[in-house]
DNA sequence: TTGTAAGCGTTATCAC
DNA sequence: GTGATAACGCTTACAA
């Protein structure tokens, strides 16, 4: 591979020259600039970003930790990420944690290592997240839907909350009072915040709370699948359930689906975060959904603005809302 | 950031001798390493990736550009290739082309400006893919779902032919002679070949080919419900349609449900790869369905093999097998 | 308009 | 055991 010394010696320049050329910083004879354009082209010669980076103290790369790629709700907000990075000119870090505290620190450490200029994150667990153990000013970080309470980093989240109240209240509208409550984990916001929209639209109209009701998931499939059969499977089950993250509704309409039951006649459902199945089931599944590449695309944003000096002001909490989409026909 | 020198000056040792202690590289007096370990806990000191990398000439990188990181097949092939690669040491650099020649492109040259030890891709296009152009000994690459023919690259792929040949075959044993076929884009194997596999299972049990019973989609969710549309729409619709990929199969679906068609009464289909809703509809979905993460894991220890030094023994073409998932009741 | 040279933070090769 | 020091391939004053 050849390197900028390569390309001076054959353009018959010094180096700094050839650097000029490449970063188009103009000050360069029109004439010595083709030599060297042209000297490039015939070496193949491609600048070396690590060597850049080096002297630059800045890398152009931000770092994306998500919890769980597979969940659907992930690549259309790193597709937002990216489109906003790639535009400012960042190539991003992608990383899995799969919901583990541990991966997630490794990961952490791994990037930092890299030393990317600054990280947006989905932490696997708010209350023992691996960010709190940082200098908060040591490299600008955004929260992504996710917040860490009391956190001085700057976040794009969901009023979670709101969407679960929405949620709920359409189901008591509808008749409901038994409602049952497929929970996400209590150590991250969007799992709390749910269950508080699920617990102020109850107590709003005055229907009393069966804690038997309420179960806790972790936003994957299966727990969906089980909650679903020990809410059902009650005495006197719930005529309704509201299930706080996709993957768990796919889990619980699979369950319902095993045991032969229909929706809305055996049991309604409203689910957090839209699903493809959603349309094709009978009928049709109404959900809270919520701009997902908008949301990475504002987390980007924020992030880089942080990393081209936005110095600190205040975080910055940005909380975007969401929307119940009634799909009863 | 506090750097090797910073260490060293506080252990009163040279950068030399942290350096051997940060690699572990031993023939250190334990006492000067206690020292030197202690030193790098208070400063907090993280060794700089990039400045190893400069002077290993290795990054511990390995690139990956997926078409369209939204088809569920990928994030699961992400996995794959993530699990490989960290038991290995390498971070990954994951990209989206978007299934765009021109994207593909751009994210190829920036990840050889970042000098990634290699590359795992599904090019979004064989005939003008962008790594036509390279000298294919510049940098290891794996190709992977979708080869590209004559070339002399490390590919894991998938018997497509047989696991369409399967699928139709499977449709005419039950009695169809009227196939239609959403094929894939025929820029790529996956595409062609299941084409070919289609073809292949006409001939076989001596079926006439309908030309217009064929009509070749993008791989993308809306040129599924269009040409489901087409096909089904015609003065004499196919009985069946074999359509080739997860996405394409969701929009053909979208466009029966919408049309209030019933599935296996009005038209029986069949997909390649598998969908979260095909346990949903009724009757259930038939797909045929592949080992995604395997694949993955399969790409990334080719790959990291010729990072290691295996020498340019012949290109290794890994063929997985597909399995039809029978899923009449 | 162009060149020289001092870094950037490591690893690796010699000496001592 | 340990320390100097020359790379690695760039950017960026500062000179010329």
């Amino acid at each position: 591979m050849s390197t900028i010394k390569d390309v001076a010696k054959k353009a018959n320049v010094s180096i700094a020259t050839v650097s000029r050329v490449i970063n188009g910083l103009g000050g360069v004879k029109p004439d010595t600039e083709k030599r060297i354009l042209k000297a490039i082209k015939e070496m193949n010669y491609l600048p070396n970003h690590l060597a850049r980076s080096m002297v630059k103290k800045r890398t152009d790369t931000i770092g994306v930790i998500v919890p769980d790629i597979t969940n659907p709700f992930f690549p259309e907000v790193i597709k937002g990420i990216e489109v906003s990075a790639r535009k400012h000119g960042f190539t991003t870090f992608l990383a899995n944690s799969n919901e583990s505290v541990a991966e997630e620190s490794r990961i952490l450490h791994v990037l930092r290592k890299r030393r990317v200029d600054g990280l947006i994150v989905t932490t696997s667990n708010e209350l023992e997240s691996p960010l709190l153990q940082f200098e908060s000013d040591e490299i600008p970080i955004v929260l992504l839907d996710r917040d860490i309470e009391g956190s001085s980093y700057d976040a794009v989240i969901i009023d979670n909350v709101g969407g679960a109240y929405a949620a709920v209240k359409h189901l008591i509208t509808e008749g409901h009072s038994q409602i049952g409550l497929i929970a996400g984990p209590s150590s991250v916001t969007p799992g709390r915040d749910r269950t508080k929209g699920y617990l102020k639209a109850l107590k709003d109209f005055g229907i009393q709370v069966n804690p038997d009701y309420i179960r806790e998931g972790d936003f994957k499939e299966e727990s969906g699948y089980r909650l679903g059969s020990e809410l059902l499977s009650m005495p006197s089950p719930p005529t309704a359930i509201f299930s706080c993250n996709n993957l768990m509704t796919l889990g619980l309409l699979k369950y319902i689906q095993d045991q032969g039951l229909r929706l809305k006649e055996d049991v309604t459902v409203i689910g957090f975060d839209d699903l493809d199945i959603a349309n094709f089931i009978k009928p049709p599944l109404t959900v809270v959904s919520r701009p997902m590449r908008y949301m990475g695309e504002v987390a980007a944003n924020l992030l880089i603005d942080r990393i081209n000096g936005l110095e600190s002001t205040e975080p910055r909490k940005i909380v975007l809302v969401p929307q119940l989409l009634v799909r009863e026909p």
